[in-house]
RNA sequence: CGGGGCGUAGCGCAGUCCGGUAGCGCACCUGCUUCGGGAGCAGGGGGUCGGAGGUUCAAAUCCUCUCGCCCCGACCA
């Protein structure tokens, strides 16, 4: 007893590094750590639902921004529509309503009174936008219309994790209308390019695309496209969606238009969306036992200038840091200078590690008297002396070269977790041990086959690969394969 | 929603078995000295022990109920 008291003790005195549980020991409570000591986001009164914090904020309207740009580029729209849905409107596509009735949360009562109808707060707005699109299409030259949504969706979660399920999120959520089936196709293929190049480019978090299977496909899609990625405990995660709903909603909410052959026609739909849950993908794929680590393109900060005090530092060092960041700004590099004066740059560097900023620039009194800087790579912790002069320029190169080499180094973990299995046994002995991602030939029975490899090894049909043949036999029954699969145990 | 675990100062915990005026480290406040990898000394502030009932002269501690969080399983971005 009197052991584990000075033990404990010791690690006390150790300090606050430990506060971070190592991720190799326990890759929950890691991500929960860095999470919360980032300061990305944190607990509310609510149950399920989570506060994202500035930083954990900041991080969002960047990832926004750049893809909102993306889909101005494309000839996307934004709007806003109802947080509440009529009841009536959500019943309207039967598979819909079916796949969401767990989830969602009704509002009964205005003030005191009792609704006539219940309104759904939206867990997505299919229903909603579809019923106005109704009203809007009349003719082909109506047509495509092209409208995406930022907002909040509700969806009552039985267990939640910060930014992978809460019962409240953030997302866009994409709806379009087109007058043919091609139309409609090429749309979600090109929702579906643009978020690959976002995830992978801008977040440099590697991905798998294909097909969503029958059974794991949205609710009343005709087909969903998918980008699944690969955690650091060798699970997926789904990161984002594109469906092409066919002509599903539009027969049920009568989207109807004369053609041009004055043929009046049913309408073909897509919905797409991506969410909140991208931060925390973020989080896991680059994150360390030191804390987060940030992609330049949407870290809030880019750069933190840590200024080393001594004498003088009034009239020398600090004037040189403020310059410094000014220099920086200018280049369009967001960059955040440290003042502090109540931290020694030794702690500062350990916080800014923890926060995930990609570089560090440090200036002190003698680099004040050589006109330099040291920059300090947050990934590798490399170390650049740099002329004041220059920069802007090895800053924005170094950044570009992080931005890549985090890329890197996870599209390596992702290839070194993506294994192929013959057969039904080493299937389980991957799935047993390291698991990942498993890439194997299957027959497309979903009822028997893929419900048994969920049962034997708690694996899903993560998504088939589109252009690929398979070869041999299912893996699960031998039977001639339909498709190559990525199975892995998902979030 | 089932199985397990945890709620004591901002954070991490001890104290609970065996009831008796709530403690430690870090953080915080004041002052001085410091500052190139989580500074030192001195002084100081802060807690309805998750919540509600109950037992008792007395409850963080015992009993009942309840809420929240975490982990493992079944469903979802």
């Amino acid at each position: 007893m009197a052991d584990n008291i000075e033990q404990s003790n010791k690690e006390q005195a150790e300090g606050d590094v430990g506060e971070i549980t190592p991720k190799s020991e326990d890759f929950s409570r890691w991500y929960i750590d860095v999470v919360r000591r980032a300061e990305l986001a944190d607990y509310t009164p609510v149950k399920g639902c989570m506060v994202i914090r500035p930083y954990g904020y900041g991080i969002w309207e960047n990832t926004r921004d750049r893809l909102d740009a993306q889909l101005k580029a494309t000839g996307h729209q934004n709007a806003y529509f109802p947080l509440f849905i009529p009841e009536g409107h959500l019943q309207r596509e039967a598979e819909h309503v079916e796949g969401f009735a767990p989830e969602v949360a009704w509002v009964t009562h205005g003030g005191n009174n009792e609704l006539e109808e219940r309104l759904a707060i939206r867990p997505t707005s299919e229903a909603i936008i579809n019923s106005l699109y109704s009203k809007w299409v009349r003719s082909w030259r109506d047509l495509p219309i092209l409208i995406n949504q930022w907002a909040n969706v509700v969806r009552w979660e039985k267990v939640t994790r910060f930014f992978l399920r809460t019962t409240e999120f953030l997302w866009q959520e994409g709806h379009t209308v087109h007058a043919t089936e091609e139309d409609a196709e090429e749309e979600t293929l090109r929702i579906l390019e643009i978020y690959r190049s976002l995830i992978e480019e801008d977040l440099a978090v590697p991905v798998i695309t294909g097909l969503k299977s029958e059974g794991e496909k949205f609710a009343g899609a005709l087909r969903t496209y998918t980008l699944e990625a690969l955690m650091g405990d060798g699970r997926a995660l789904q990161v984002g969606t594109s469906h092409n709903l066919g002509q599903n909603f539009s027969k049920a909410f009568n989207i109807r238009f004369e053609d041009k052959n004055q043929e009046l026609v049913y309408a073909w739909t897509t919905s797409w969306g991506v969410t909140t849950r991208l931060i925390g993908a973020m989080v896991m794929t680059h994150g360390d036992d030191q804390g987060l680590q940030l992609p330049p393109r949407v870290a809030p900060y880019q750069v933190v200038i840590v200024p080393i005090p001594g004498k003088q530092f009034e009239e020398t060092v600090l004037p040189a840091a403020r310059s410094l960041r000014d220099m920086l700004a200018t280049a369009g590099i967001r960059a955040h200078l440290d003042d502090r004066e109540e931290h020694t740059p030794g702690w500062k560097y350990n916080e800014w590690e923890l926060r995930g900023v990609p570089l560090r620039a440090e200036i002190g009194p003698r680099d004040v008297k050589k006109e330099q800087a040291v920059l300090v790579r947050r990934d590798n912790r490399e170390k650049a002396f740099v002329s004041l002069e220059t920069v802007t320029e090895v800053a924005t190169e170094i950044l570009e070269s992080i931005q890549a080499d985090l890329f890197e180094r996870a599209s390596t973990f992702v290839a070194a977790n993506t294994r192929t299995a013959a057969d039904y046994d080493s299937f389980k002995e991957i799935m047993d041990g390291p698991r990942g991602f498993i890439e194997a030939p299957w027959c497309g029975d979903e009822a028997n086959e893929a419900q048994r490899i969920q049962e034997d090894t708690s694996a899903t049909i993560r998504c088939l690969l589109a252009d690929r043949k398979p070869d041999g036999g299912c893996v699960i029954c031998g039977k001639p394969a339909k498709h190559v699969a990525i199975f892995a145990k998902a979030y």
